[in-house]
DNA sequence: ATTCAGGTGCAAAACATTTGCATCTGAAGA
DNA sequence: TCTTCAGATGCAAATGTTTTGCACCTGAAT
């Protein structure tokens, strides 16, 4: 729904724009661990820039509608904040399956253990391996 | 001692050389995820080439002496691989606090989901949020 | 002492990401 | 609906990290 994106960046407080509401359509279309020339891809032959691209996934990691994920490759790869899942990861091909162990425990545990933070915001696990495939 | 240092090397087939002990000092002395830049500060004058860090560390990660740490930041940080301990940290001022809540059922939980992996080789559990001295 | 795969330095390239600046546009207010 | 302007965008160029090609060197096995 055109409704629910543009909802979602009025209530951070951002602009509604095309490049915007496309960009976040790849994102709801494409759930797993993309990157801003994945994206600059997909969207090719509407005339978005990949600089926009950029500075767009760094806004919306900024309010919290994008999470960073550490896919341990060249590029910055981005997910919807709301898709809390975690990821297995080959080291040779890069597959990424998705798993959802996710444990708020987690974050408790490590603050009860912090001396210098008050608060957890995110969280981030990921799991290395080899897939099937490369194994074989 | 040099002889740990040398034996881990030989152990894994690599030759032992001055610039890879310097190397493997560096993060012995210095345990939390560095990079290359902060290596080649540490060993100036000792004359090795920022192009022979970044080998090295790709080697020594390749070879299980050296794991990838996501600090979210530009440049890829490791630390040694029997460091094993996560990370918390700061959004603003990049500082990395480490904790132990490292725990192997992780891996056995998420194995236990995952439909293409056979093993799980390492995980990677980093929390963000603000540190005290920034949050102020 | 000889040999050679593997290690290293140097220069240059490749790549992802950021920045400066001019222009455009969404949306708030008149 | 029209005006206004902070914020969004495009373009070109810069930046910073990491990789590559190639010639030379060196550890360690024989």
């Amino acid at each position: 729904m055109k409704k629910d994106t543009s909802a979602k960046l009025m209530s951070v407080g951002l602009k509604v724009t095309p490049n915007r509401l496309a960009i976040l359509e790849v994102f709801s279309s494409d759930c797993r661990p993309i990157n801003a020339e994945y994206i600059f891809q997909k969207l090719q032959g509407q005339n978005i820039n990949l600089v926009t691209i950029y500075r767009t996934l760094s806004t919306f990691e900024e309010k919290g509608i994008l999470r960073f994920v550490n896919v341990h490759t060249d590029s910055a790869h981005y997910e919807l904040a709301e898709h809390h899942h975690h990821h297995l990861i080959c080291k040779d091909c890069g597959v990424i399956e998705e798993i959802s162990i996710c444990n708020k425990l987690l974050d408790k545990d490590a603050l009860s253990q912090s001396k210098k933070f008050n608060f957890i915001e995110s969280h981030s696990v990921e799991f290395f391996g080899v897939c099937k495939k490369c194994e074989a």
